[in-house]
Parts: structure tokens; sequence; C-alpha cells
DNA sequence: CCACCCCATGAGAGCGCTCTCACAGGCAGA
DNA sequence: TCTGCCTGTGAGAGCGCTCTCATGGGGTGG
């Protein structure tokens, strides 16, 4: 029990199997669940293991298994920007917590430059991860491509604005998504629904764009002006100012994240309108925040956990040899509170 | 150039003397950088590795080298906190962020109960990490004892409830901060200065209650009422109830987070009372939600990217093998928005 | 011209594990 | 009783790397 200083060498298969009576490979056996082997070497082996403390050293482990039991999420934001986008951090979050219980290991990996892309691929052909978790692409991203080609088993979160033979990806229904926030929004009686979108080069932002249009023209109206935002705050309120400028009479707004419909709820109010009354809006995301603007904003819900969830089990069966499976369309929710 | 199925083996040492014709270990010295190479050789080398895409295995390496160039960030919140939990979220993009350029790599793990302690001690010695940054700590977390009594370098972010030989933490001055909050009420001539803190069993929570304390006894003033929250919006809300009934005529609120503040905000309008005007409110953490918040908060601002360089500095040095480094203790500032 | 040293290089052991293969012993069937 | 099989076990190779140690060749000093 004297653990002292934790210089001591740690106890390997040989200690055990000498402490045990037994050889190497049926510590092995014993170690790894194997059938074969007899009730009473399983219980001097377990005894061994108890009493030195033993536990399997998993670089050996990897080198001959050719395995590592760990998996990176990959991150292709500035992370100064993740650390505003609270939807990053809830994927992180939540697939960690999807990791719970299969005894794989989640490894953060920040790549955002080209430089970056290139030691990435290294990295991951080195060994060090089983398979990549790809979070938030942006177009013409060309780590999809690399990774494939190295042969890593590669999950992506979002639709890629191009399909890549070999690449699954788990999305949310983004264009039932905006048409849902946009219905809302028809269904109170609005006729000139304008919308603040994404940048294009992300298919989500492109996506709910497709839907407001799909909702409006099914509802027989024409689309009302649409602004294009950064998905932050300040890029909505500018968005907002703009939209009011061509459109003064405009009684509805979708923004197709929250962060602008905060910024554009900033813009209307200092434009002087009255919310929901004079102008309806409706957000994206369910942000925490979107529970404490003023008026608490209407919104699109995203399965984020059911999304982190489903990625690492796509992800993990393909690492086990499965075939790569379909992508996967999680359905969106409407949340409504006062704002529309 | 036919990648084809990445089932191919990747190019080992071997290969790459063999086909730049010099033995194993002078591949080994070049991939190193060991000086100890003839230009000739190392030009060799160089062109084999880049014809062949050869890339170092890393089981192998650690398998000798004793040592895995990751740590592991590990949160001890139930993850459905971590996920509310913004202050967290930054420590985690933060941490990785400050090991962009280390070659260090960041491992998350999630370790809230009691089996997650053995299994997190376990995998530790297993020798997949070659230390560990945790992030909040609660009081009587046995942790720290196991990782340091495993002899695993370890840095805790926040002061730990009590003090751990061979333990360094970073904590961020929240005595300071708590202080900083109250005189700012009391400087705008507050004189009923309550205040909802955080739970006691973190030391963050008490610190800044202590500071609040200091900064009220150094203007003379006799501590206002005190009620406790969780670190919740909701508790917040439901703290500031409770004061506004014990004391209707309190002229200031110092909260020990931005979301219990916010939650009081709720409350104070809800009892008719404007802010600043009746009573001003002084925030802590700085979190997004303070510049969204009606009227924006006025808070204090805690070093988070500097904690977490600072923390991922000494972990590294410490693996480096340089002894364990005295605590260090980041200032805070006061962000004045509108709310006081 | 010889002795000495230094530097680049290669051979080989060993890190801790898994897994194949051979083998011993026990049991069933003929 | 003998053959055949099946089951538990051990020996040993090998995963890809680093590092020690021995070696040979070239340069310098006497």
């Amino acid at each position: 029990m004297t653990a002292g200083s934790g210089t001591r060498r740690q106890p390997t298969l040989d200690t055990v199997a000498a402490e045990a009576g037994v050889s190497r490979a049926t510590v092995s056996r014993v170690i790894n669940g194997s059938p074969r082997v007899s009730p009473e070497a399983r219980e001097l082996v377990e005894g061994a293991v108890e009493r030195l403390g033993y536990v399997p050293n998993r670089a050996a482990r990897s080198l001959v298994m050719r395995r590592t039991d760990s998996i990176a999420l990959v991150l292709r934001e500035p992370s100064e920007l993740v650390l505003a986008d609270p939807y990053l951090a809830a994927i992180i979050v939540a697939t960690s917590r999807a990791l719970i219980g299969t005894g794989v290991q989640l490894v953060l990996v920040n790549a955002q430059n080209d430089r970056e892309h290139a030691r990435l691929a290294d990295y991951v052909r080195s060994g060090h991860v089983d398979g990549v978790l790809l979070a938030s692409m942006h177009a013409g991203d060309p780590l999809p491509e690399i990774l494939i080609t190295a042969g890593v088993p590669t999950v992506v979160g979002g639709r890629p604005d191009r399909p890549v033979p070999g690449l699954t990806y788990v999305d949310s229904d983004n264009v039932g998504g905006g048409q849902l926030a946009t219905e809302r929004l028809v269904a109170a009686g609005r006729r000139r629904v304008a919308t603040i979108a994404g940048p294009l080069d992300m298919t989500a932002a492109a996506d709910r764009l497709t839907g407001y249009h799909r909702a409006l023209a099914q509802a027989g109206q024409a689309p009302g002006p649409a602004a294009y935002g950064r998905f932050t705050r300040e890029s909505g309120e500018q968005a907002m100012h703009q939209l009011l400028e061509r459109d003064p009479n405009l009684d509805a707004l979708f923004a197709a994240n929250d962060m602008m419909a905060s910024g554009a709820l900033r813009a209307l109010r200092a434009a002087g309108r009255r919310i929901p009354d004079d102008v309806s809006v409706v957000g994206y995301d369910d942000i925490e925040l979107a529970r404490h603007t003023e008026p608490a904003l209407t919104t699109i819900r995203q399965p984020i956990v059911d999304q982190a969830r489903t990625m690492t089990e796509l992800l993990l069966t393909q690492i086990g040899g499965q075939p790569v499976g379909n992508p996967v369309i999680l359905p969106t929710e409407l949340v409504e509170r006062d704002s529309a």
C-alpha cells in the first residue's frame, strides 16, 4: 500500500503472471475476458491483479491491436468563435457525454487553418485516434477527402456542401426547421416576412433559407426582404437595420440563429417597433440566451444531444468495421415563447 | 498515389530505412532531430520519408518513451451542468487553444461520480495521458489525492478547499473580485447591499462572499441580507424573492455569478423595482449573457483564457520534470454596464 | 608516421502487450 | 484398450519505436 513516489514502475503482465503462477498468455486471456480459461486460473489472476493494482498499458495494447479506443472531435472554427458559440460548446459536451460507458476517449482538436490540416492528417494517421468527428465544416473544406482517402472512419456534423463518397453525416432538418419557423409567422397572419440568413457557405444557413422560401411558397406569399449575417449578434443587428430601411412595413422576421435574432431584437427596439405586436420574430437554435431576451425568443430547437449521440454511434460502428451508414437527419421542433 | 482502401499498412521506420539505404537508428535520429547525423544521410532519409508518406506511430513511441504527449482535462460536473455552464465551456475551449503548437493533445474526460473516479485513476495510470487538468472541483473531492499519490502531474483550476501537498492550482482572485463588485455598489452610494452567494462547498463562491464582507467592512457598513443559490438562473430568481421579503428596502445586490444575477433581475422586475435606479446589481463572470440582459449587467470578468493558459503551462513544465510550482492567482476586473 | 579521439553509423535489445501455434491431458466413441 | 477430439495452458514471435553500445573511418597532435 506504500504508493510512495509514483515513479515506481507499474506492474506489467509478466509481474502479474509471476505473482499468479501462470503464464503471461493466461493473464492476458483473463484481462480480455476470454472464455478459454479455467475458473481456478481466473481466480488466481484476478487475485494477483488486485494485489498488484495492475492496469494494462494502453500504448502497448494499441501497438499490437492497431487501435486506440479514442476518437477525435475536430473543430473547424477559429477558437475565438468556438468560445462564443454555444452550439459548438454543446456539441463538445454532448459528445463527451455520449462516450461515457463506451470506454472510448475524446480527443479535442482545433484545426482551423491549412497548416493544421496537414498536422491533423498526420496526427490521425499516426494512429492516435481510431476515427474522427468533424464539427461545423465550411464549404470547400478539404479535410473530409483527406481523411477518407487515408482510410480514417469519419462522421461529419451537418450536411457537407458536396457529396463525398464514403462520408456519413448527421444533420438536423434545417430545411424543415426554417419552414417550421416561417410557417409559424405566416400562421400568425403575417404578410411581410423578412429573413436574416447566415453565411451561405454553411449548408445549415442555406438550408434554413430554403425552408423559409418553401414555407412562403406553400402559403402563396412572395418572399420578403432578405439580408445576410455571420451568425453573430452584431451582424444580426446590422442586417435588421438594412431590412427596415428596405421595407419599413415588414411585420415578421425569421433569423437563422438566435444570436442574430437577439441583435435584430435590439435593432427593432431601437426603431421603435414593438415585439411581437409590430414585428414577430422567430430565431433558431434555442440557445440559453433565447430564454433571456426581451421578449423571450420563439425559436427552433435542434436536437444537439441526439446529434452528438448519433454521430458517435455511427462513428463507433464504422470503427467496428461495419459499412458506412446512411446520413441521418434529425427532426427539429418549434419552441414557442413571446417574440412570435 | 493509389491510396485505395486505407487498410494498406503504413510505412514503418524499417521501410524508410530500406528506402533510404540507411539503418533504422539513423532514420530515428533524423526524425527526432538529433544533431549526430551527416547532412547526406539526413537528406536521404527526408527524401524517403517524403516519398513514403511516413508518419511515426505514436503508440510505439509512447511505449518506449513512457510518455504520450497528451493531457486530460477532467470535468467534475454532471454533464447537464457543463452543458449549461458557459464558464466550463470556455475553459475547455481556452485549454484546447493553449495547447495549439505544443504538440500536446487534449483528452476530455467526464468524471462526476465515484465509479468514474476509479476508472479515471486507472485510465491515467494506464499511461494514456501525461498529466491531468482538473476543472471545477468540489469540496471533499478525493481525486487530487488519488492522482498525486499515483504520481500523476496535476493542476487544478480554482483553489482546492484544503491544501494538498504537491498540488498546484490556478485561481482567479475571487476575494478581490467580490470586493471589487461590492465596492462599486458602495461607491454608488448604496447602503443596503444584499448578496446572493453560490454554494459554499465551492471555494469560488466562498471567496466571493469573503470579498463582499471585506468591502462592506472597509466601508464601515453592516452586511446586508444574504441568500444562497446554486449558480443557476432559477436559484438566483428564488433567492432574490427571499431577499426582497427579508429586506424590502435593499438598494443593491451582488450576485456571485451572472446566471443568478440574471434570475435576480427578473425577480426584481417582477417586484416592480427599477434597475439600477431602485436597486443596483453587479454580477460575476462576464458571460455572453451579461451583455444581453435588460439592463446589461455590470459584472466581474475573470481571465479565463489566461487561466487556461497558465494551467497548461504549469502542467507542461511539471510533466517536463520541473518541480511543482506555486499556486497562481490571476486578477479580475470590473466591467461596467448598465445595471450598476 | 603513429597514436588518439571524435563523430557518424549500425546492430540489437527491449518497451508491454496480443495472438498463433504447439502441446498435454481428459474424455467420448469404437 | 486405442484413436480422436477438445479444452486449457505456455512458449515465443512480433507490433514500431528508442537508445545503448560497439565499430570504423577520418582528422589532429606529437
